[in-house]
DNA sequence: TTAATAGTTCATAGTTTTGTGAACTGTTAA
DNA sequence: TTAACAGTTCACAAAACTATGAACTATTAA
């Protein structure tokens, strides 16, 4: 596979983590499974949008999917997602705390 | 701080991850800092693409720059950034693992 | 001062992503 | 079998993102 290749696949895949609904929703999956009504209780919004996200994340491989009776459980393919998200949450905080500093400079 | 506004900052900040230059460009900060021509030449393409690209990075506080006479140097604004990018690849790889051992059972 | 180097900014056209509501599929209960 | 529930898929308009080339800015060298 050539290396264009591989940067396209990994950017797919972390392109899966941009977008504040999917952002919230791998928050909320962090240490246990949910169904898809239980997240749309707690995101809010269409149904239609939030089964569109989690197939997109479904897709790119950070989610998981199984299927009980009536209901779609969804969880983290793997805790490496959510110690990616921790870690951007972090870089976040640094760089508003780094804003924050030079706007108290001013 | 809303709740609703950290997930969209905090998806701004994975979004600079999502595009294959982007992840070109912080594959090749690993190490060392580089100056905009270096990474062009790497990279390849129109200056003003990278530019812009460089650009966002930057301004999401992915990245860092420092001007010293005419050169440009960019670096990672912290680890974290190719601690994640790595769990990402890591995830990436995972995936398309699972993809291949699908398509051997057929 | 003029030219060259190094890169940024701008305008714009093309592509992708997103949100919405309607229609659809599959499972369970009456 | 019919209705209700849980979710997915589809079509489409609006918004965001991307690549391109031209114009621009800042620094250094001649």
């Amino acid at each position: 596979m050539t290396n264009k290749k591989i940067f396209e696949l990994h950017a797919d895949v972390c392109k899966a983590l941009g977008h504040p609904l999917r952002i919230e929703v791998i928050d909320l999956l962090q240490e246990k499974e949910l169904c898809f009504s239980d997240i749309l209780e707690v995101t809010g919004g269409l149904k239609s949008n939030l089964s569109q996200h989690l197939s997109v994340m479904t897709k790119k491989g950070i989610l998981k999917m199984r299927r009980e009776g009536q209901c779609n459980y969804y969880s983290l393919s793997s805790k490496k997602v959510a110690q990616a998200c921790r870690l951007m949450r972090e870089v976040l905080i640094e760089s508003l705390k780094k804003q924050n500093a030079i706007l108290e400079k001013m």
